[in-house]
DNA sequence: TGACTATATAAATGCTCAGTTATACATTGC
DNA sequence: GCAATGTATAACTGAGCATTTATATAGTCA
């Protein structure tokens, strides 16, 4: 695989991060606001398990940072740019058939 | 399902569109210029049947136009916001890792 | 009409991945 | 150490989707 492949690839692969409406619901949770791995799971509602997975894959990605405090782990947005992709596409999916609907998703990224 | 949800759905289904490494081929070969199926597949380099379901994926959601002419049909990107959108991408990737690599992906895009 | 090119669709296959259940690991307080 | 809480991981399942081969549809030219 050539230099151009590899980043085709890896472009791809940071959309595919993005491209599943549990994470959405996850990244939405942590911006702008730090939470231990249970606020994630209460306010989500999916099992602990998933959404400890989710939480992983988008931290070995590096959009997501964590940090241990007592017997919580603590996650937060890292990635700088996610919240201005989030606004984007919000505002591409939102102008097609949404309308209103879309200052909801992006205030909650950018708060 | 709520609104909420139904946004989230469909940000996921927007970003998913992007995710994978063949249409980001295809729609870098359509960036800045129109073109006829048969020289996507050219430039691509995989098999016409696949290439046809991926523009035909990409114009459901949107995000490229086609008109026919002839026997070909033309397509081109629509979306006004994708070029910006794999912009901040493929910076946020390419600060990653990849560096110079970066320039080519968005200059394609916003020929 | 018939041959040829261009594009779309159908059927089948294989792989990736989201989700769940069960279990392991880590930390705190007794 | 032991129980309890918080988090991560393993194994499994099912669904979705990218890809290919084969075929169908549409347009052009003779």
């Amino acid at each position: 695989m050539d230099e151009t492949s590899r980043v085709f690839e890896q472009v791809a692969h940071y959309f595919s991060l993005l491209a599943d409406p549990t994470r959405l619901r996850v990244l939405s949770c942590l911006c702008g606001e730090e939470r231990p791995v249970h606020e994630v799971v209460d306010q989500v509602g999916l099992t602990q398990a998933n959404i400890s997975r989710h939480l992983n894959i988008l931290f070995r990605a590096g959009v997501v940072g964590r940090r241990r405090e007592g017997s919580s782990v603590f996650y937060r947005v890292v990635d700088p740019n996610f919240v201005d992709i989030c606004r984007t596409v919000s505002i591409t999916v939102a102008s097609r058939d949404i309308g209103e609907h879309l200052g909801v998703t992006t205030e909650r990224c950018s708060t």
